[in-house]
DNA sequence: ATGATAACTTGTCAATGTCAAGATATAATT
DNA sequence: AATTATATCTTGACATTGACAAGTTATCAT
């Protein structure tokens, strides 16, 4: 969070404007989102992020496009000094769901199509990295293991099992929280490594896709 | 929708407002929600639904607690009849896929933890059914497979990929209407197959979870 | 120094969810 | 059958919200 303003001018709204709104996110779900709660939050006036965002929309969208932006970061990141491809899809599962703990706020509106403009261009070039980061490791696995597999059916898939793992991590985390079950679960790094083995044997496995 | 009603009692509004509140979530997704809207719709004053299910998250739930109602329903239905329990699991995978399409409000809600109460005994109730459908499925599967594997990771996993896979569609279709794309999508129902085939062939190559 | 403009504030409005009092008609009791 | 209780709804009010438009500030360009 930027520091308080002393002159009229914020000095960067635009940045403590996201900052804020994913902070908001984070504690209070997308459904909690409140507009006029982040611009209290950035310490300005309530229509001060229309100049910035245009309206709510545009300030998800921006939150959601830094989102996928940090999420191919992490991707490369996590794939650095890592040559064998199972060892590297192993690492951009992890990264992805290390990243999404890390921005709970970012991550929460990744896949809302319902609250984030598809026609944004910052969106599309940053979920367009992302995904290629991915399909590319999917590609060298599958050379690796199995040439015959249909990379784009298998890219989704390993797309699809990631955001089905942050939605069971977000099940299971809500459920002990409402239970005050004390069943031990597993690590978040345990369930991407298992995954991503899952990946790798299934695609092995795989006749045709 | 029930008949509009003519006299002071709608009659069955419970059930209209249920109705109304999915059809609304379809149109809309969650972002778009108005409890208001949903008592327009079911042809009663703003307040009314207060009565039957307390506030907008106590109808909310009640719809997410009906989705997986229709999931455990359809669940059970697509196993009738088959008895390998390779082919039971991918029944299970393509039952919660069109359940997901046929009922698409309620589909919308069923992992929104910033919005249902995870208090609901009608919400617990009906998801851990479904769960436990599943549970039993992949339990089958590991015994005939890889009696090693963990069942409660291996669901786990099996969960998150239908989960990750109604993301991965919903996606798709946002991408592909935004963007008027002709790439042809693979079906749904193929790719379900593709997902339970890659779980058991996962499974089957599974040293240990 | 002056004018333009980006960046904000203030004010307003319609829509929203919630709460509480009031009204309706159905069920239960006498 | 008449009266009372109660479930079920309506009306009204309020605070909050997102969006829009006019007004204000101070920074930039000339």
């Amino acid at each position: 969070m930027s520091s308080p303003k002393s002159t009229y001018h914020h000095g960067d709204l635009h940045r403590a404007l996201i900052d804020a709104a994913a902070d908001l996110l984070s504690e209070r779900g997308a459904g909690g989102f409140s507009l006029r709660e982040v611009a209290r939050r950035a310490g300005v006036s309530h229509a001060a992020p229309a100049h910035h965002f245009g309206d709510a929309t545009g300030l998800l969208t921006a939150v959601a496009a830094e989102g996928f932006q940090h999420l191919h970061t992490a991707m490369i990141e996590s794939m650095e000094g890592v040559s064998d491809p199972v060892d590297r899809l192993a690492a951009i599962a992890r990264a992805y769901v290390e990243m999404a703990i890390a921005h709970p706020g970012h991550s929460s509106l990744m896949g809302r199509h319902d609250l984030v403009s598809p026609d944004s261009q910052l969106l599309r070039e940053w979920s367009t990295r992302a995904y290629e980061s991915l399909h590319e490791a999917v590609a060298a696995v599958a050379e690796e293991v199995n040439p015959e597999v249909d990379i784009d059916n298998a890219t989704r898939l390993c797309w699809a099992m990631v955001e089905g793992l942050l939605q069971v991590h977000d099940n299971m985390t809500a459920m002990a929280e409402a239970s005050g079950a004390d069943t031990p679960l597993p690590t978040i790094g345990d369930v991407a490594e298992v995954f991503s083995n899952l990946i790798v044997d299934g695609i092995r496995g795989s006749d045709s896709a």
